[in-house]
DNA sequence: TGTACATCAGTGAACGCGCGTTCACTGATGTAC
DNA sequence: TGTACATCAGTGAACGCGCGTTCACTGATGTAC
């Protein structure tokens, strides 16, 4: 006797939901794709998404109020599938050798895996609306924090003040997002540069955490 | 008898081109000023450019060929400019002390002084067309690699490998830019917030000299 | 189960608008003699 | 110096086009009884 036809909670999709989510993600996929290319976000039409989804523009209005709000949703995505890698890696046993290659190493797959929304975040992290840029700043706080929360755990780093280990962490998502933007423009032609761009920001954290290991909080005045 | 009128040498201006280069540096302020608020420059039109300086649409194609070459310009003047003050600050003695806290307020400031063209490279550096990204890219290496230049000079690294160095100048490099596009974004109505960015942009800076200071070039395998 | 009605994703036509580009032009400035 | 011609930055009108948004609609799916 459980969920009766006429009960008010939802139960399965059924066709009709499952046509409009079906279509909504293809609006979000035309964008990406779009974006993908030369096209930034701002001088992308609500006719070009439309036409590539397979529907007629007037229907882009029962999914999204507007092309802004269809961008702030693709922030959500790309971000929200990030901090699923992010659980996924911590619920491992952390591995301390070769940590920082291992850590590069994944976000670099990683990025390359997600190619289109990460395209996406480098071209709105600066060139997008400032609702736009606020929100994606704001998802890269929230990765900085939680990975100074993994730096404190190492023993090297014991003796920083958590202000210092923020900034330790911003130092290496900085440098890491420099990394995963030069992969994604790196000509797929040539196959030395992944593991030559991998390296150098290897090199680069391994600097960064020397140095951190050296600094001293109190130090700094 | 130097220079008669029928001399093929340019003489003075005249004015006819100083007209035109007015017209032409109308139609370059017109675009940064656009830019510095929500709009990328690939949704920048000619026809607003031009109303904006003020001249007719059909104008524009006596100074460009098309909207790119003039983002082309502008990407030289903003970087040209920039050299400037690299050749500036070199020409002074080195002041050993404070160097860390002296050229990051140098260079805040100079951005702030040339906020609408860092607006505008800030959102081109990704969202641009490629022709344009490859041409901030390659400024920015220029830049670099002047930077590696001056370091080898620093005691401290006397010891570190030209292409470690070339490292060492591209972390620090993006540690500005970083800071920089942060002070951009700044409120203007709270002025704590300049000095806090400064001073974190200082601190990473140390982070990484020490590091780097560390670092030995044949320690990397 | 069968029927009558409600919902709503997607349609297709229409609108007024700003777009990039073309063209023949105008009239001030520059040049040759 | 004065005159006749050339140059060319900027004009103004016109073009066809894709844009975002509105609207009444259709017909498959969902719901109530």
């Amino acid at each position: 006797m459980a969920a009766p036809s006429s009960d008010r909670r939802r139960k399965q999709p059924g066709p009709r939901d499952e046509r409009k989510s079906r279509t909504r993600r293809g609006l979000l996929d035309a964008a990406l794709a779009r974006l993908s290319g030369e096209q930034s976000f701002s001088s992308l039409s609500l006719r070009e998404v439309t036409k590539d989804a397979g529907v007629v523009p007037a229907a882009f209005y029962r999914h999204f109020p507007t092309m802004e709000a269809l961008g702030m949703s693709l922030v959500e995505e790309s971000f929200a599938t990030l901090r699923g890698l992010m659980r996924e890696v911590r619920s491992e046993p952390l591995p301390t050798t070769h940590l920082i290659r291992q850590s590069v190493d994944t976000f670099l797959e990683y990025v390359l895996e997600h190619e289109l929304h990460f395209r996406f975040i480098a071209k709105e992290r600066y060139g997008g609306s400032s609702t736009m840029r606020m929100a994606i700043r704001q998802e890269i706080r929230l990765f900085t924090s939680e990975l100074a929360t993994d730096l404190a755990r190492m023993p090297r780093l014991a003796t920083v003040s958590s202000a210092d280990l923020q900034l330790i962490s911003s130092l290496v998502v900085q440098t890491i997002i420099a990394a995963s933007e030069l992969a994604l423009d790196a000509r797929p032609d040539d196959a030395s540069e992944l593991p030559r761009i991998a390296d150098e920001a290897e090199r680069k954290l391994q600097i960064i955490l020397l140095g951190a290991a050296v600094w001293r909080s109190d130090q700094s005045r």
